[in-house]
DNA sequence: CGCGTTTACGTCGTTCGTAACGATA
DNA sequence: TATCGTTACGAACGACGTAAACGCG
């Protein structure tokens, strides 16, 4: 057993049980791949993977198991070589970040570059994905830290550091009439028309659905998208009124009017999910002290090793206080 | 990075920093290992020791970051051999037991033969010490399981199931007035008269002392051994009067009369802990099913993989009912 | 002077890539 | 027939052991 061995073997099970596939993403070639993969076998005397002819058709329950294993053994060498590049102060690496589309477009710019500024040697990949492919990215290994909002409580996997607090605006186009009458809209109000707002309020579990649900209204989605871009260009086209997160205005969006919906629907956390057990590399605690400055840098290892006392919220930065700052 | 290279290095760490030692302990040479660890060394681009001339004077900072990492690698790499073995079937191995005198000479034979019997290929090793000294063994992987007792609760290290409860007994020579009386001893009849314990109620927060402590009596331990083969000599030598495990009495001791002390001292829990994240080999689940047959198979895998519900007490097996069945 | 580490060197095993072959849809 | 996995072979690397030199107490 060589943790080249190891190494392949996840390779073959992530790359869908295809060799050719896993050879080129370890940068070797497939009969290499091959033959280690039957040496490891032939070494622990059973099958990892069941043939269909020639081909893996599945992975044996026994696999399964190895599998487990010898991810938390790459992820520990991993770690050691993570230890190794932190000492020796390696500047360049990568970041891979598993968030949604809100997050990359409105929240990371200013932190990711300020981390290019610090480290420009790091290569940066934003990888898109709905909240549950998020943190399955994360689970993987397949990125390096996740961000991501819930409404109540930190997502269960992982470890989640709260990074900031929003809430959701209502776009109305300039000269809409729920914008004119001066007060801020009710629940009522919004029920009555149209809605844009993004693909997941579509879900039973959506906290806007529950919101209006709470007050025995049921809200009129005349369309959801994926970004708040598109929600934008659909609100001014007059499809609806949007509803969406705060963090989404721009200063070039002067046809449009937020109205404040604090009252309306429940605060929303974003946070910063890490993988148990994982040495962070020094530019990624530079990334998440830009992107949260209210967290110690301790704090983040601290909780990184032992399932330490949950971070406690600072004095509550705001979205708008923080991008003044 | 090498999977040979971490065990060359937790190799030389646990000989004390001596190559050489560690060297024969993993049956190569110690020029290997030497170059070896200087090519890990220069892979991760710090030093992993701090040399005093030419030999290792200290582990570094980082190294004993390093360490605890490798050791969790060859951990692992342990658990893939083992569940190889488990499918195998293969009935060959070793299990080294960890535990104090009291266990190996009374408590385990029973079980250790049933083993041998069921797994003749297996050769058990047993390694006494005192309870700190078991938990630290089966903590460095010195040992594969422990068996050890407290009072109350179970050691908090590791993955504890209980295995049999049981009291301890006074032991005076036959003929002794304590005897004869005909009715059971009080902490007072004992607090007048001279005691011979185990080593460890010389210890402050050992439960002897404190049993007498709590009725504001203080006993005169008048000597103390490490196992109750002596302290049955010394018994019967005159010396006092004997305070120990129930188990340590045996048919043969005729000379000698037990007189029960349930209601003086508090019930004793004898623990079968294991390691967290380790896959036992199927002859371990055979022994610990011998050995605390109230123990469900699945139970004990289900608690080494999660930190699952405690395990419950079953109807209660006392000690003298366990031999009898 | 002995113990322990490093350096030097030769051998052996192993891995890896290239190329050809085989099976399967 | 195209795709994917296996077999075969040769070259290169690397690990290991033996033997000798070096430092230190």
């Amino acid at each position: 057993m060589t943790l080249a061995q190891l190494r392949y073997l996840v390779a073959i099970a992530d790359a869908g049980l295809n060799i050719t596939l896993a050879a080129e993403r370890v940068h070797a070639t497939q009969p290499g791949l091959s033959k280690q993969l039957r040496q490891l076998e032939d070494e622990l005397g059973f099958q990892l993977f069941v043939r269909k002819g020639k081909s893996l058709d599945a992975v044996t329950r026994a696999g399964e198991q190895v599998l487990e294993r010898a991810r938390t053994i790459l992820a520990e060498a991993a770690n050691i070589r993570a230890i190794a590049a932190n000492l020796r102060q390696e500047t360049s690496g990568e970041l891979r970040i598993a968030t949604t589309h809100t997050q990359a477009r409105f929240a990371l710019p200013a932190a990711i570059g300020a981390l290019n500024l610090r480290y420009p040697e790091v290569s940066v990949h934003l990888q898109p994905g709905r909240d549950g492919e998020v943190l399955a990215q994360l689970d993987e290994d397949r990125a390096d830290i996740a961000v991501i909002s819930t409404v109540g409580a930190p997502p269960a996997t992982g470890i989640a550091l709260p990074a900031y607090r929003w809430q959701r605006v209502i776009l109305v186009p300039q000269g809409h009439p729920l914008g004119a009458s001066g007060k801020p809209p009710s629940l009522e109000d919004l029920a009555a028309l149209p809605l844009v707002s993004y693909d997941s309020s579509l879900r039973d579990d959506s906290s806007l659905r529950r919101a209006f649900e709470a007050v025995g209204l049921r809200p009129q989605i005349a369309m959801t998208a994926g970004d708040a871009d598109l929600i934008k260009t659909y609100v001014r086209a007059g499809l609806g009124i949007g509803v969406l997160a705060e963090m989404a205005l721009l200063d070039s969006d002067t046809d449009l009017n937020p109205l404040p919906a604090d009252h309306l629907f429940a605060q929303c956390t974003t946070w910063i999910v890490l993988r148990r057990e994982t040495v962070l590399r020094e530019y990624v605690l530079e990334f998440i002290a830009r992107f949260a400055p209210h967290l110690d840098r301790r704090d983040v290892s601290r909780a990184l090793t032992a399932d330490a006392t949950p971070i406690e919220w600072p004095a509550a930065p705001h979205w708008r206080e923080r991008t003044a700052g």
